[in-house]
DNA sequence: AAGGTAGTCAGTTTTACGTCA
DNA sequence: GTTGACGTAAAACTGACTACC
């Protein structure tokens, strides 16, 4: 056994996410969702790495930057054209829509009506739709279509564009939880790795000592065996229970799988 | 049981934008 | 200063799947 392969032993990478009713349409459907954070204390910790939107730190854009690709957008076609003012309202975040209302909205144009004869145009989201998209993530993941509705209307956006964007958001956000899971995974190998080093070098050593000892023709080293698990070396074949030669077990606790903990002793 | 509808997801394509030579 | 190639992020699309009626 090797280093290699201490690392080829069949460790899997796994998403545990919890499903979770979040909200019923109305109509008795159950609706099973996805729920992408494991916890919300843990959601919170992944959080600060999500960065969308166009921010200054990672895209270096100044405000006049901003401002002109801001007003790009209010080309005909586009659909933020109430954002193009300069004045893309923070009260909006403030409005409270009624569902009533969210029932009666009519945008400018279907999906259809935008699409057809036309090469479809990329929105690019301003930084207080983006934000106010974050805030409403944050507090369900998933929108049903009234709160799809409102939110479109409080964006100035289609519904569909708030469900794609709801969607590529879980994408982005389980994409990231499985980079984390992996550097996780990684550095649980490396550590396996470690260990496997030192206890090679270990028991190399208790060989060594073992030649010339009385203890030696007691075990003759085929004998011995070693305990995948708990490490402990000990007499093999029948009747060897209670083997005197053992060698210090490990602490588990140095050594824990953060994913699952074997029964092998 | 079969068909239709609506919702989600994974995977992919397309587009906007930043960087750099 | 500008231009074009290139890479990346993210908006949008597609098809499969599932649950419900």
């Amino acid at each position: 056994m090797d280093v290699g392969d201490t690392c080829d032993t069949g460790l899997a990478l796994g998403l545990n996410y919890n499903a979770s009713d979040r909200w019923s349409d109305g109509h008795g459907r159950r609706e099973t969702i996805v729920k992408l954070e494991r916890s919300s204390s843990n959601m919170v910790a992944v959080e600060p790495s999500l960065t969308l939107g166009l921010s200054d730190e990672t895209h270096g854009s100044t405000k006049a930057k901003e401002e002109a690709r801001v007003a790009r957008q209010s080309s005909p076609h586009s659909t933020v054209s109430s954002f193009s003012d300069g004045h893309p309202s923070n009260t909006n975040k403030e409005n409270s829509i009624k569902s009533e209302e969210a029932e009666k909205v009519s945008f400018r144009v279907s999906d259809e009506e935008e699409e057809e004869g036309s090469a479809r145009k990329k929105l690019r989201l301003t930084k207080d739709q983006s934000a106010l998209l974050e805030d409403k993530f944050k507090e369900h993941s998933t929108l049903n279509p009234k709160q799809k509705q409102a939110l479109a209307k409080q964006l100035n956006l289609r519904p569909r564009q708030v469900e794609v964007w709801f969607q590529n958001r879980r994408a982005r956000t389980k994409l990231k939880q499985t980079e984390l899971d992996c550097e996780v995974l990684k550095r649980y190998c490396e550590t396996l790795s470690d260990e496997n080093r030192r206890l090679q070098k270990e028991l190399h050593e208790l060989r060594a000592l073992r030649f010339g000892s009385p203890l030696y023709m007691q075990f003759p080293a085929a004998a011995l065996t070693m305990c995948p698990s708990c490490k402990k070396i000990t007499a093999g074949g029948e009747g060897s229970k209670a083997g005197p030669f053992v060698t210090a077990p490990k602490p588990h606790s140095l050594f824990v799988n953060p994913f699952a903990h074997s029964a092998a002793c």
